[in-house]
DNA sequence: AATAATATCAACCGCCGGGTC
DNA sequence: TGACCCGGCGGTTGATATTAT
């Protein structure tokens, strides 16, 4: 027989000197007084103690049998945030952080899930470091928090006056990249990138030499990779032939390393460097590679687009700094370069 | 030293999904 | 089948600490 909370709670009486809720909020305990703000030692003691003694059990009967003028939920939230003992304190190591940034790309604002990849860290915990530190980060570095990408030269300039962003453009535009037009799908759908993030993307394998394969993500629904909300081609990225999972890199390539790692039991995340044209004019933008079956490969051209080489501009700037710009996902089996966690994201420039 | 502005983070609020009746 | 309860989650708030003026 379910108890419920409004009859282990009816009864309790406030204290004198508390803060005290009465018939508002908290619908688990309306019929009660419970007190709000901030835990004091001892309430925290009183917790601790009831918890490690007789587990949590039901929250909703934490307060009562801990002696404690609490909602449930409140008790809930103090032990799991601040009194649990496998919690790991203090600032967020560089790793952490990387680890934070990697998964939210893949992941959102999901912090429950981020917050299980970082042992001894909470969801609240996770989700403030990322609004007060990395957010400002990344928009300090020309990226959109939300989406990771790039942020235009306008919302650069609106949301930081950091010019990193722009010289950041520069340098991507005369990177060369390899595309694939997916010529035989007009499926135009799109996708949330959450429900993409959980599918296994089917990657079309092409070799085009001895050394250099390249991994189409054959989902038409590729908005995920680049932000963009629905696209019909989708980006290619180099890898080094290799026949298992070990860590490899990226030899003779002009691309600048791409990063991947593997997120849980069903899916591998990565990035790699996207063109600066526009999609609609894709097809002409491009040298074409080769053509396989309905695919055809195009590598971009470093003259394109008015794109012109400047150097200069990154003179000191580590390209480190901008790895973990565009980023997809492919499902576990497939070799490619996994070193992602030895680059240091150098948040500095 | 005083005040204002900004950053940090603990806690709350409201919603949602799953389970039970 | 619908109402209710609970645990869990993400967004937001507000108190406190820190830094700038």
């Amino acid at each position: 027989m379910m108890t419920t909370c409004a009859n282990e709670c009816a009864g309790e009486e406030g204290g004198i000197g508390l803060v005290f809720l009465e018939d508002m909020g908290h619908h688990c305990c309306s019929k009660q007084k419970v007190k709000r703000g901030l835990w004091s030692p001892e309430e925290d003691e009183k917790l601790v103690r009831h918890i490690t003694t007789h587990g949590h059990g039901c929250w909703s009967s934490v307060p009562k049998l801990a002696g404690l003028q609490r909602c449930g939920k409140s008790c809930r939230l103090r032990w799991i945030n601040y009194l649990r003992p496998d919690l790991k304190r203090g600032t967020f190591t560089e790793q952490e952080e990387r680890t934070i940034v990697d998964v939210h790309r893949i992941l959102g604002n999901r912090w429950a899930q981020i917050a299980k990849h970082l042992p001894g860290r909470t969801d609240n915990e996770v989700k403030n470091f990322w609004n007060s530190v990395i957010k400002k980060k990344l928009i300090a570095q020309g990226l959109d928090p939300n989406t990771h990408n790039l942020l235009s030269p306008h919302q650069t300039k609106t949301k930081n006056n950091n010019t990193n962003a722009s010289k950041f453009n520069s340098r991507h535009q005369h990177t060369g990249s390899v595309f694939t037009m997916d010529t035989s799908s007009g499926n135009k759908e799109i996708i949330d990138p959450k429900t993409l993030a959980i599918q296994n993307s089917y990657i079309n394998q092409t070799t085009l030499n001895e050394s250099i394969t390249t991994f189409e993500f054959q989902n038409p629904n590729l908005a995920w990779i680049d932000g963009a909300q629905s696209t019909q081609y989708s980006t290619m990225m180099e890898f080094s032939s290799c026949s298992s999972m070990e860590s490899t890199s990226i030899s003779n390539s002009s691309l600048p390393p791409s990063r991947f790692g593997i997120l849980g039991e069903n899916c591998m995340w990565g990035n790699a460097y996207e063109p600066c044209f526009d999609r609609a004019d894709l097809p002409q933008q491009l040298e074409k590679v080769s053509t396989d079956g309905q695919e055809q490969i195009y590598r971009a051209n470093n003259e394109l687009n008015g794109c012109q080489q400047t150097d200069n501009a990154f003179d000191g700037c580590n390209f480190n700094d901008f790895e973990f710009m565009d980023s997809a996902l492919v499902p576990p089996g497939i070799c490619c370069h996994v070193n992602s966690m030895d680059h240091e994201l150098a948040w500095d420039c």
